[in-house]
Formats: structure tokens, sequence, C-alpha cells
DNA sequence: CAAGCTAATTGACAGTGTCAACCAAAATGG
DNA sequence: CCATTTTGGTTGACACTGTCAATTAGCTTG
């Protein structure tokens, strides 16, 4: 949904927005968190941190903790970018929700969820 | 939503899923027709079609009011598939809406459709 | 009939998602 | 302590989705 507007407007493919706002968002980020977190393929995830680190958005700092990974934390560029992004993501929803109630919203929003609940509750007994 | 679900169990990609649904439904079917209808690209339409008819599951015929096009049919086995299908959607269907009252369902549909009016009513203009 | 339009096809490419193999650094357990 | 296993990350390969440009063949209109 707010996707479809993201995309046209941001010269970032959704994914890649997805990854950076997690960079933001979780300190101390590491690819595995966002790949958990985000219930995706870690081989996507390191891509896609190759080409925001590429874009100069995001650096890889060692961690201490553990020499295998790397902690991720967004530079200025990506911080701007991370700005723009919730403007746009703002701006869509207000127009998304325009002539709807706050009720109305919040209770599309309780229904989505559980409807997802019953979903993915079923099969993936997650381990 | 409910691809999530379709795909796990069924030996068709959601798209063609989609393109077989539109065969099946909309009698002297074009690939022209199901383009605008998925608002989708037709080169992928003719590509998702050409798996459909080598998986045997529609036929191209002839269209005698117009030398370009062809019309399609679902076959036999085209018809059993869309049958599972339903089967299946109707399943995930109740599956994802078991605690929930027919009021609300509804409810959630009409501001679905409500919010997604408003957000692609804006940018494009449809000619 | 020529010019323009339309249905379908093809090629090329970007983005998304998944699986398997691999390496190097932990963690575990005798 | 060392062998085994597990974990974080990377790479390769592949399927699916989506879009753009160019082409061919047939329709339409002036």
């Amino acid at each position: 949904m707010a996707q479809t507007i993201r995309q046209a407007e941001l010269p970032l493919p959704v994914t890649h927005v997805r990854a950076l706002k997690a960079v933001c968002y979780i300190d101390g980020c590491t690819a595995q968190r966002i790949a958990q977190r985000m219930r995706r393929d870690k081989a996507q995830i390191t891509r896609v941190l190759n080409d925001l680190f590429d874009s100069g958005l995001i650096i890889r700092v060692c961690n201490p903790a553990d020499k295998r990974s790397q902690l991720l934390q967004a530079t200025p560029a990506g911080e701007a970018m991370m700005q723009r992004v919730q403007e746009l993501e703002q701006q869509t929803l207000t127009r998304m929700t325009r002539d709807l109630t706050q009720e109305e919203v919040e209770h599309f929003i309780r229904i989505a969820w559980h409807m997802t609940q019953n979903l993915d509750g079923d099969l993936p007994p997650d381990n």
C-alpha cells in the first residue's frame, strides 16, 4: 500500500528503505537482526546492505563482542534519507486516510493485525 | 495475504493463477483484457499465458473479429485447476476471518477499498 | 492507399525472494 | 585443551514479478 507511492518518489527500492529503517531504529544493529526483523533471507540482507553501503548511506564497524559480525549505523546521508522517507510516509498516510475517522483507522488496523495472526499462526510452528 | 498460503500449496505462481482466473471468468477473453484488468504490462501477460498454454491449462483460438488477437479459454485441466484454487482461497479466507464477525469483515473490506481509492485516485489521471 | 493505431511478441533489465554451499569466528562438551 | 557444532556473513544460482523499448502484423481512418 504505502510502498506504492514511496517507490514512485524515492531513489531507493522498498527493501532498501526497510533495511535502512532497521539500521536507524535499532541501536547496535547487525545483519542478522535485520534478517529476523524483516523475516527475510540473510543472503538478501547482505546484498541490500552492500547497496546501502555503496550509496554511502550506512557504514559497518567492527563488532568488538563478535569478530564475525559488524555493527551497522547510518551515515549523515543515511539519516537525511530516513528523514525524507518518514515525511513521504506520513504524507501518504494522511492522504490515504483523509476522509476516515480515527476510530475507523484503528479498527482497520486491529482487524488486519488479527487476520495476519490467524494466518501465520498456523503453519510455521516457528521452532 | 491470501497469496501467501496459495503459493505454498499450488504448483502455479500467483500471477499465473490470477491470469487463469481472468481467462475463466471473462468470456471471449484476450491478452489485452487481462493486461487491463490486472493493470500489468502486456509483455508479462504474454509470458504468463505462454506458461499456462505450455502447461495445458488454456488454449488460444483465432479471434474471427480481429486476426491479430486470440481468444483465450481454459481447458478442462484449466477448469479443474481453477476449482482447486477456489477451494484453497475459500479455505484460507475462513481461516483468516475465523473469529471475526460478518460486520467486522465487511467494514474492513469497505475501509480497505476506500483507502486504495484515496491512493490511486490521485496521481494517475488515467487518461 | 498512406499514415497512424492496436494486439501481441520479444529482448533486456531491475527488484524481490529462496536455497545451498562456504568461510571464519564463536560456543559447547568431553 | 581440542574436536564438534553452531552462528554471522558472504557468494552463486535460480525463480518470480514488474517495466521499458522495439518489432511485427493486422486494423482503421482520412
